[in-house]
DNA sequence: ATGCTGACTATGT
DNA sequence: TACATAGCCAGCA
């Protein structure tokens, strides 16, 4: 067992696990991934996947619940936001996603709220 | 080695 | 809520 397997192979790792139809945090990743505070590297080993990859890199959003900006033209934000709404994950009209509801939560163990409290007429 | 950059965040105003 | 600031730290020229 490698004692220290390289840092971009655990955050991918991690960002594979996250299911279809949620969204994890930078940090979030960084965390899980054994690299507490290293939120931004999480990004940069993002940013040198390559195409085809197969790791769900558009999953990982920022702490603010939006997909982050990245630097010149906002061609591969407007890319990420089309492949999260096809799962399904929603964007409110300030562009944000509600980490409430489509935040992964590993071990689902605690809060554990997910779907909308259901109320009379409320539909899902 | 040194300095700058960046797909980040928590905190204060 | 929005913006500014200050930590943060690996990658890269």
């Amino acid at each position: 067992m490698s004692p220290r397997p390289d840092p971009y192979r655990r955050i991918y790792a991690v960002v594979a696990r996250i299911p279809r139809g949620r969204v994890a945090t930078y940090g979030q990743v960084a965390a899980y991934a054994g690299l507490p505070g290293h939120a931004r590297q999480v990004g940069t080993a993002l940013a040198s996947l390559p195409e085809g990859s197969g790791v769900p890199w558009h999953r990982v959003i920022n702490a603010r619940g939006e997909v982050s900006p990245r630097g010149g033209l906002g061609l591969e934000e407007g890319f990420q936001r089309h492949l999260l709404e096809g799962e399904a994950v929603r964007f409110d009209a300030r562009g944000r996603i509600d980490l409430d509801r489509f935040g992964w939560e590993p071990l689902g163990a605690r809060p554990r709220r997910r779907a909308p409290v259901r109320r009379r007429g409320a539909r899902l």
